[in-house]
DNA sequence: TCCAATACTCAGTTTTTCCTTACTTAGTCA
DNA sequence: TGACTAAGTAAGGAAAAACTGAGTATTGGA
């Protein structure tokens, strides 16, 4: 194989590069994830469904993902106040592709902890 | 829905989780994603071509890569020494989940480039 | 009157990740 | 002789990500 002709990488411009810019951060999949298997949720439900998430953590990746368009805030005019969060179109597109994924990452672990030995499945909800 | 029922995040364990720590470092996609197009290829073939690595990340990278499972590292006892690097069986089947991740964010960012026209440009795209 | 609940926001600090520059060993080419 | 190749190592610093602990406004209930 010439050199000229190998694959070159690219980053910008990379839709691979560019999905994981959007799920990459420590809280963000364990928030989709949340959304992904209850629905809409509001602020405090969360933070209490997110084991070890700070405030700050939480209203930061929110609305990080909101800008990336893979979930909706809307918030309701009234004392208390009530924010919901639910994911769009995008984000449950994506829950999918972040499945199989799982599933991967799975059975690569269940290679590394017993070498040749098949011992059934862990379920991927954990 | 009631409290006690809904889905609580558990990070250790969490195959997902597990995933992206394995995929999740700067250069470690773009050096599968170079060993899955090329297929075996020498330490110096890779860092040509990758755009912009330098000889210690890529070294590092090869190494956790390698510990991880996800690469093969074959040395040859010859002088100018040589070795090879290729995907192991855990890598190749990576490929898939990450094709599919890829086309959910080529679909994403055609979605926002679309939309741009009501909004103007936000600084999502590249 | 004081506390709890809601959904945040801020300043400052720590932790993690990544990068830069130089150096290695041993043989080959001019 | 000196430059070049191969596949790396070592030390230290910069940059990015994440965390800590506090404070905001409002109102109903004890």
């Amino acid at each position: 194989m010439k050199e000229k002709e190998l694959y070159k990488n690219n980053l910008d411009g990379c839709p691979l590069t560019f999905a994981l810019n959007i799920i990459g951060g420590k809280w963000r999949l364990p928030i989709i994830w949340a959304l992904s298997k209850n629905g809409r949720m509001r602020y405090n439900q969360l933070k209490r469904g997110i084991n070890g998430i700070t405030s700050m953590m939480l209203t930061q990746t929110l609305k990080d993902l909101e800008d990336c368009n893979i979930i909706n805030r809307q918030q309701f005019m009234e004392i208390p106040p009530r924010v919901e969060y639910s994911l769009t179109e995008s984000g449950e597109n994506l829950v999918p592709a972040l499945k199989q994924l799982a599933r991967w990452g799975d059975d690569v672990r269940n290679n590394i902890d017993n070498i040749g030995e098949d011992n059934g499945r862990d379920e991927l909800q954990s």
